[in-house]
DNA sequence: GCCGTTTTCGGCCCGACTGTTTTCAGTCG
């Protein structure tokens, strides 16, 4: 049992506390563990062991008891009995918008509703509209909201919220009387899947409202959700929700860090702002007897509560604050860093552009290398490449570098993992590449100690420079294998085997929250697009969008090297 | 259940909006 397992647990007590009418007060401090733990990089099992749970703010007597309790047996008897209380469908009612612990409690206690198809079955009843506190436009909602949730669309993956959300910030930014407009929440926070997009304006007084017609009359609104005088939130065409609020342009900066988030970040910043005798809201940050604190930007306001600037990217409230007060902060990698791109499919598995094609896409976007990586001969799948395709596509290469200036392009693969943590080609073969790329594709149910065990192996392997996309995963689509990642991250530091973050908007694996813990072993990541066309080489702006979040530095990220720091990276 | 420059009890972040009320609880971010 990890820190997360036991992080995750707290969580879910947390909402069984709040679903079974506990003091919220208890039900908050089972989640502050819980996020202490998550951001926390000591092993949790030493931490027990050597008894310094205490030395974790956030855990106290009780809750050391617990996790020693959950560490030592692998389970918790509070846990079990609360789980026993509560039917598993009772908290997927919970995850419906507009339904709260009380509310879920009242509909479950009063109507006997254990799970979703139950509530809907009542709402069609109109029993739920004849509860106390509930009334028809209540019920409507929930309605509406369980129709959406069956459309599986209530989160979105990156790449397409940030194209929705640049729409209607251009259409803001054209509304007359706006000064400055952004993109705020869980977007700008960079996260790897959204569920609704925050926009935030500063406008005069009298262009407000405007402002808010213009939103949520525009073509590409199906339903319009709220519309007040400072907030308005409507559903797009795309099924996406979002949000506009306008304020005034004293207020903005703390407006734009307010809904920013993350909420656990706030609740941190606003806390610390009552310690020094100040509020802070989504206005200004005022002292005691009202006199507001100007602030023109963010940099400001946190200035002005004692601490550097936080970038959006950090602010999940995993250790943040920490580094900020120990003037620790990353200094986060950009896409001018970036040097080269590496994993590159062709149209030789299944990719669309040739090399050269590729080359000179590459170049315009003004790298140094490009690594070609095609699928290897166990993807028959992906049209992988025979012993004879390799050495074609290695002659094709040749004659592109010799045609080319000004960049280089590398001979790779992306070398299927066999079951028993293999590579796809004789020892020969794979030491003519210039890199080595090692993924899974084939056997994905594999238990977690198998699968852990196959990518060590791949590890280990002589040729492998880095391990592809660690755990599978396809956002709200396939979870990941199971896999140990502390231990494969350790093996990849003792082997000197980067480890891919495919910035595929699909996959953003490795994790973010794990890059963390890859830094702090000194295990390089190689931000890869994995690109299937021209098109797909951008996505290595997203990678390092999401890697950002994951605290990389430049000297962290492989592709940010120089040609030959890349090449003495992959031949050691 | 945690925590302490309001320190062993009594707090625990803040405000907008909605829907149901008839002054406010619940939810959300």
């Amino acid at each position: 049992m990890n820190a997360t397992d036991v992080a995750n647990i707290f969580e879910e007590i947390a909402t069984l506390l709040e679903l079974t009418g506990a003091n919220p007060f208890r039900a908050r401090a089972y989640q502050n563990a819980g996020r202490a733990l998550e951001s926390t990089t000591e092993d949790i099992e030493a931490l027990v062991r050597e008894d310094r749970l205490g030395e974790v703010s956030g855990i106290g007597k009780g809750l050391a008891a617990s996790i020693v309790e959950l560490v030592t047996t692998g389970s918790l008897k509070d846990y079990d009995e609360l789980r026993e209380k509560v039917p598993d469908g009772v908290l997927e009612i919970l995850e419906l918008p507009g339904l709260g612990p009380k509310r879920v409690r009242r509909i479950w206690e009063d109507l006997g509703v254990t799970n979703i198809g139950e509530l809907e079955y009542a709402c069609r009843e109109n029993r739920l509209a004849a509860l106390d506190g509930f009334g028809a436009k209540t019920q409507a909602n929930v309605l509406k909201a369980i129709a959406f949730r069956m459309q599986g669309r209530d989160r979105h993956l990156y790449h397409r919220a940030r194209a929705a959300a640049e729409s209607i910030l251009e259409l803001v930014r054209a509304q007359s009387g706006v000064i400055r407009a952004e993109i705020a929440g869980s977007l700008r926070r960079h996260r790897e899947t959204i569920g609704d997009l925050d926009i935030l304006a500063s406008a005069t007084d009298d262009a407000r409202s405007g402002i808010i017609d213009a939103f949520v009359q525009n073509d590409d609104v199906v339903d319009v959700i709220a519309h007040g005088s400072t907030k308005s939130s409507v559903r797009l065409k795309s099924g996406i929700n979002a949000d506009l609020r306008v304020v005034s342009d004293e207020e903005y900066p703390f407006a734009l860090a307010y809904f920013t988030g993350s909420k656990e970040h706030n609740t941190v910043l606003r806390g610390r702002a009552k310690r020094d005798g100040l509020k802070l809201n989504e206005y200004g940050l005022f002292r005691e007897n009202g006199e507001s604190i100007p602030c023109e930007d963010e940099s400001n306001l946190y200035r002005a509560l004692g601490l550097p600037y936080i970038p959006p990217e950090l602010r999940e409230d995993m250790g943040e604050f920490d580094a900020a007060e120990r003037n620790e902060l990353p200094q986060l990698v950009t896409m001018d860093d970036i040097r080269g791109i590496l994993h590159v499919h062709t149209n030789r598995s299944d990719g669309i552009n040739t090399v050269e094609q590729l080359a000179n896409a590459a170049r315009a976007l003004g790298v140094e290398y490009l690594g070609i990586a095609d699928h290897s001969r166990s993807a028959f799948y992906a049209g992988g490449l025979s012993e004879d395709d390799v050495r074609a596509q290695w002659d094709e290469i040749d004659s592109v570098n010799e045609q080319l200036d000004g960049i280089t392009i590398l001979k790779g693969i992306e070398s299927d993992i066999t079951s028993d943590g293999g590579l796809d080609y004789d020892d020969e073969l794979l030491s003519g590449f210039d890199f080595v790329i090692a993924s899974v594709h084939s056997r994905l149910g594999m238990n977690e100690q198998e699968a852990t065990t196959r990518l060590l192996r791949a590890v280990d392997h002589p040729a492998t420079t880095i391990l592809g996309h660690p755990t599978g995963r396809l956002l709200l689509a396939r979870e990941g294998y199971p896999v140990d990642m502390a231990r494969v991250i350790e093996r990849c530091a003792e082997r000197g085997v980067a480890i891919e973050l495919n910035a595929s908007p699909h996959r953003l694996d490795l994790d973010w929250r794990w890059c963390r813990r890859a830094r702090e072993h000194s295990v390089v990541i190689a931000i890869n697009p994995d690109a299937h066309s021209i098109d797909g080489l951008r996505d290595t702006e997203i990678g390092v969008a999401v890697g950002r979040k994951g605290w990389l530095e430049r000297s962290d990220v492989l592709n940010t090297r120089t040609l030959d720091e890349f090449r003495a990276f992959a031949n050691k």
